[in-house]
DNA sequence: ATTATCTATAGATCTATAGATAATGC
DNA sequence: ATTATCTATAGATCTATAGATAATGC
C-alpha cells in the first residue's frame, strides 16, 4: 500500500472491512453496519451484551435476523464493531483538544479537561466497553486494547512535548508513559466509580481535583482549593 | 440484636446468611459454599460467568448439579458468593496494613505499598469483580458496591488521620474522599490494565511511581527518580 | 425418620443458516 | 440476472427442579 493513500476513502472503510460480508454494495455495509451499532450499543448499556439477543439487535436496527447475518458472522462481531465506533469517538475528542490547545503547562490542564468532558458524555458507552472487551474473541479484543494504547499515546505526546520544553522535570519515558496512563484511567474512573463519584461530585468538581492531583505530581505543593459546585 | 454480640459466631455466617437453603446444617452450608467459591472463581477466571455452566461449577466443586441447588437458589448467587469472598480477602489485607502502620506520612506509603501488594496478589479475582459485578441482580449488586466503599474508607481514616496530626495540608473531607478513592482505583488499575503494564514494569516499579504520584498531591515538587527494575 | 445427595429431564432459550421471496438495474 | 432481505427452523445449549436413592442418627 503506498503511503499517501488516496485521500476520498471513508474514514470508517479502514476499520469495517476486516469483518467479511456477503453484501457487494459496500455504501451498503456501511450504513446497515452504522445501523446496527447504533441499535446495539443502546441495548448493551441497557442489559449488557450477553443478555441481548441477536434477534433484539436486528429488530431494533430495523431489519430482520436473516439480514443481520449478511453484515456480520457473529453476536461478537457486533460487539467488535460497537467497541471500535465508542473508541474512535473518543480518540476523535481528544485529538481535537490536542489541535486547540496550545502550548505549555495550560496545554495540558486544557487537555485533561476536555478529554475528562469526552469521558463524561461517553460514560455509557465506556462503561460497556469495560464490562464487555473480555467477551470479544481474541483477535478482536487486541485491536480494542491497540486503541486504549493509541489514546494513551496522545496524553504521552503531550506530555512528552512539556517535557522538551522544560516547563515539566525531566522525568524519564517509562514515566511519562505510567502518568499517561493515569490520565487515562482516571477519566474512566469518572465512568466506572459513577455509581458513587455521580452521587457526591460534578464533573466539573471532578475535572478541578484530578486536574490539581494530577499536575501536582510535577508541579509541586497546591494551595488546596476548596471543591466548589460549579455545574454537572 | 444487641450491641455486643456472642464473639463465637463464625465470621462468614454474618454474610452468607443472605442466601437461604433447605440444608439444617450451617456448618455443613458454610463447607459446602466455600467449595462452591474456590471451584467457581477460578471457571469465571478462566471463561469468565456467563461462559461457566451450574454443571461445571458442581463439578469442579466435587458434588452434583442438585446439590449445587441445594446451595444456591441461581447462577447469580454463586457469583455473590465470589465476589463477596474476594472483597473479604481484600479487606482483610488491607486491615491488616492498617494495624501494622504506624504514623505519619511514612505510614500512609505503607498502607499504599501493602495494598498494592494485595491488588497483586488478588489480580485475577479483581478483574472478575470489574468484569462481572454487571451481571448481579440489584440485591447483590448493591451489597458489592457497599463492600467497595467500605474499602476506600479505610484510606479514608488513613489521610483524616494524617490531616488532623498537620503532617499533610488542611483538604477538605470532599477531597480526602476522592484522593482516597484515586487510591483504591490505582490499585484495581494495575490488574485492569495488566496487558499493558505486566509487560512494562514490575509491581515494585509500580508501587514506587504511584507513591510518588499519589504523595506529590500534598507533598511537593519530586526528585523524578528513575525508575528501576526491582523484581517481579 | 430425617437429612443430604444424585439422576434424569422439563422447559425455555438462542445463535446461525437454508431456502424462499422481494427489489433492483440492465 | 443479480443482489438484498425475509421467514422458518435446525441444532445445540443451559438453568433449575422433581422424584428417586443413599447416608445419618436416634
Amino acid at each position: 500500500m503506498p503511503p499517501n493513500r488516496p485521500p476520498n476513502i471513508p474514514k470508517d472503510q479502514t476499520r469495517t472491512k476486516d469483518i467479511p460480508t456477503q453484501i457487494k454494495d459496500m455504501d451498503l455495509v456501511e450504513r446497515r453496519r452504522r445501523q446496527i451499532v447504533d441499535a446495539a450499543v443502546q441495548l448493551f448499556i441497557e442489559h449488557g451484551f450477553h443478555k441481548t439477543t441477536t434477534r433484539q439487535i436486528a429488530r431494533a436496527a430495523g431489519f430482520s435476523i436473516g439480514s443481520l447475518y449478511e453484515y456480520v458472522a457473529s453476536k461478537e462481531d457486533v460487539l467488535y464493531l460497537v467497541c471500535d465506533a465508542i473508541h474512535a469517538e473518543i480518540e476523535k475528542g481528544v485529538a481535537a483538544a490536542m489541535d486547540r490547545a496550545g502550548s505549555g503547562r495550560d496545554a495540558l490542564a486544557a487537555v485533561i479537561r476536555e478529554y475528562f468532558l469526552v469521558c463524561h458524555k461517553w460514560r455509557e458507552q465506556l462503561l460497556v466497553i469495560y464490562q464487555e472487551t473480555q467477551s470479544l474473541p481474541n483477535q478482536w479484543r487486541k485491536k480494542v486494547l491497540e486503541n486504549e494504547v493509541r489514546i494513551t499515546g496522545l496524553f504521552v505526546r503531550v506530555l512528552a512535548r512539556l517535557v522538551e520544553s522544560g516547563e515539566f522535570p525531566n522525568i524519564d519515558s517509562n514515566s511519562i508513559e505510567l502518568l499517561a496512563h493515569n490520565i487515562s484511567v482516571l477519566g474512566h474512573m469518572w465512568t466506572f466509580r459513577r455509581w458513587f463519584l455521580g452521587r457526591h461530585y460534578s464533573i466539573e468538581d471532578y475535572i478541578q481535583f484530578q486536574t490539581d492531583f494530577i499536575l501536582g505530581f510535577t508541579t509541586g505543593p497546591q494551595t488546596a482549593r476548596p471543591v466548589e459546585d460549579v455545574e454537572n
